[in-house]
DNA sequence: CCGTATCCGGATGGATACTG
DNA sequence: CAGTATCCATCCGGATACGG
């Protein structure tokens, strides 16, 4: 599963890294670790496919991602929010209707959070497989 | 409100979720959450990034992420060798010396993995905007 | 229907001291 | 130099119950 197509970006990593450097690399004040960390949290990327669709209610977000509990719900979409990447809309119904849907912000980020899902799914068999030799070796 | 230049990929998430759904969407046996949980960890990006540049050795990763404790430095190492995103070679000095490098099944991981650090650096001023908009408004 | 409040177990990760 | 072992604080996130 060689993919050496991908690593011409490579270099670029690198150089960035050494940018980072040079700034101090202060883990609170960096950007990139408060961005990916983000991404890597629990709920953050189901909930931005989830809305990749169009606008979605509470409830229907919820009920398309079952095993998560309100409080992570709300907890996850409020960050989203905060950081610009969703809107609330709340209509003034009985009872009331809640929509979420993605800025522009937060669609642009579904470029590369497809690129990354993508790899993932072209690679996690290699990874398993990489693990079934490492338990083996040990 | 529509914006076509970056939603052009964003069709893709959509789809793909909808096929998780279909497949049970089991978040202990989902491929993708387990991936970008590692992406998303406090240290795997940074140690990835620092091995873009070639083979390092241990004390080397050490001394450019400086505030990373050795347990955690060895635990991620361990986790990419584990997965086969990165190799361990031991050379029988004395001392001891360790370096390590990225696989090719590592190095096609920089791709992606560019395209998102680099969002980040694109957006996070946006997102530091929404941040303060958002706590003016509470 | 949408959200909040409280409690609590377990995972995460830092500090420190010790080996080969 | 490279790694291990132990202890301990914090945080994440689930369960539950309640409110508008």
């Amino acid at each position: 599963m060689r993919d050496d197509a991908d690593s011409r970006n490579s270099p670029d990593l690198a150089e960035r890294f050494a940018d980072w450097q040079d700034l101090g690399l202060d883990p609170h004040r960096c950007p990139v670790r408060d961005v990916l960390s983000h991404v890597g949290d629990k709920w953050t990327t189901l909930i931005v496919a989830a809305l990749a669709g169009g606008p979605r209610r509470f409830g229907a977000i919820h009920r398309v991602i079952p095993d998560i509990s309100k409080r992570m719900l709300i907890q996850t979409l409020r960050d989203l929010e905060r950081d610009g990447l969703a809107t609330r809309r709340v209509f003034p119904t009985s009872p009331p209707s809640v929509e979420y849907s993605l800025t522009p912000l937060g669609r642009s980020l579904l470029g590369p959070l497809t690129a990354l899902v993508a790899w993932a799914e072209r690679n996690h068999a290699a990874i398993d497989a990489a693990r079934t030799r490492f338990r083996a070796e040990t």
